[in-house]
DNA sequence: CATGAATGAGGGTTCATTCAT
DNA sequence: AATGAATGAACCCTCATTCAT
């Protein structure tokens, strides 16, 4: 029989490759990267170990495909005109897109907390994080200078400590903790 | 030279005990449970491996009993007359105490940090950590009750995640977050 | 177009399999038998890996068959009649010829040399290098016989080392071994 | 009870080092460096897998060790006063001598040649081979020039070449290889 | 005939744990 | 109480081989 067509590679590839991300996402956030065995990874995607390594060189290959992939979508999702400076209605909108993503992406965020926490590790993704978080520093900074508070850096450092806080307190007990109460408060606090 | 008294042999195995908790505690902080080797921390205390054995089950174990340990130091700072309402002077105190705490056992926390994002290592601790946490909880719960706020509940869990997520960004930059100005303006939306 | 006749295919068969001995034969001359990978050779041949297991039962059978093919190609060349005693001058040619077959198949013989030291994989073997030297043994064998030269089969033996060596050093370092020089000199003594 | 001294201790991995050195020689000189297996090694030693690792490094430094033993075996055997001219009494009892250190090192000289010619491996290395052979190649250069032979350094190449050819071709049938009528006939034609 | 995704055995290596001393 | 040599399970990774297409 003939083989199989570019295309039809193509999309094997592609459907594999994300199965074995999202495998990977779940385990790694589970157990943390260096907990979080090959073996795991295989059992969990319903594959051979071996197949990882066809679309990843490595184990650190498939963390930092998995945190690209996941700030490739916070970053879509937080695109905005660079420079803009935002109104009221656009900060409570801001901090409310934050929550929905936190909610809807559990696992890359707990993976994120528990990579953060890692001093060797952080290193493998540079600026990876910070640029990620950027926007948000950036348009939260110029958002509370217009607002003439003093020190606007530290508002934002405390902002942004917050939704780090109010993220790994959620992650930790995603059925008890009061979400949109909190959300509530702070943005009556810190709008 | 005499042979030592059971006194002095409890003593010596008190501060060995206490060698290895510490050199646990900075090897797990820095490399992470799993990649803080037993080794490392023999080496660290100045030991051999086989006696960490002779004072622990297994790593598990010292982990817990490292943790423990950091939890009972929190609860003796924390120490209060249970139920006992407190001023607005007093919650100053608290909120500065726990800075100082977190200050004082950057160790500490950063090991905490590392595994409370980890599915399988919490289960190990079960309510250590809420445990902890409680007399924190109560106390500002009730005081925000007293102030006849709304949802006192949801303003504490919020109080929490704020110390948490400080504690977080403080411990991944101590050098570059700016704490004082943090704790400012903490104090002034949360008293 | 037509369809290829039986006869075009056979030759592409014919081909094929050739590509695959001759990237075989590079591949393990270069990096050894056990650390030239199959999906190397395919790539060198500019195949896929599952074909070359239409041609060949698996990796063993491949070696198995570009040493044969490399002996029988030794074998045509030296063929002689068979039991024909030869002359000086017909000496010289057969040193010579060595030289010239040495020089004309350096992956050949660096394959072979890489191979010979090695007893499990000699064992695929069998005889097959025991034919391949027999007729220069034998031909030398008889003409030492016939100068009355005292032990032949030792001075046979010698040779053979001679070439050997010879062969292995100027493999190493082809650029700088005087081989030129070293073959006047064999010559001189062992004619 | 107590703990061993560290002259116990010396003594036991003194030994243990040499087994697996040992062991590694053999099977290494057997399958070769690539399929040489750890596992194997530490069987043929008698002892576990990752015993291997508390004596060295890894693979490679194991390799390294072994030769170096080997070369340091070779060179105290040939230690000769430096740029001494030797006499023709001499050259034969270096002949001789250089046919009893292969006879009584066969692993050493298969491991030796198997490794000669495979690329990666030789630089590991460095100039360790060279520098064994370095005596044998100057004493013998000094020899033939003294001669007033043409071209000694060829001679010396083709002698070195001889010593190869016959230590591999011995190497390869130890039990019928005429090793000393070979013998007899080198003297007979180099001295 | 031809492909390369997929498998799994086995490779080198690390490390928690044990135990003779 | 104290040591560190020794073990073996589990880790990450490679690669010969198979098979659906």
């Amino acid at each position: 029989m003939s083989p199989r067509t570019q295309e039809q590679l193509n999309e094997i590839k592609k459907d594999k490759k994300q199965l074995i991300l999202n495998a990977g996402l779940e385990v790694f956030a589970d157990k943390g990267f260096h907990s979080g065995s090959v073996n795991l990874i295989a059992k969990q995607a319903g594959i051979s170990k071996g197949l990882i390594y066809t679309y990843f060189k490595d184990k650190n290959d498939l963390l930092k495909e998995i945190i690209a992939g996941g700030v490739q979508e916070m970053l879509s999702i937080f695109e905005n005109p660079e420079n803009e400076l935002i109104t009221e209605e656009q900060f409570l909108f801001y901090i409310n897109e934050s929550f929905e993503i936190l909610k809807n992406n559990l696992y890359f965020w707990r993976l994120y907390f528990s990579l953060v926490m890692q001093k060797g590790i952080l290193e493998l993704f540079g600026n990876y994080f910070m640029e990620m978080l950027a926007p948000f520093i950036n348009t939260m900074t110029k958002y509370y200078s217009n607002k003439n508070i003093e020190n606007p850096y530290a508002h934002v450092a405390l902002l942004g400590s917050v939704m780090d806080g109010v993220g790994i307190d959620y992650l930790m007990q995603p059925d008890e903790y009061p979400l949109e109460d909190v959300k509530k408060i702070i943005i009556e606090k810190f709008k």
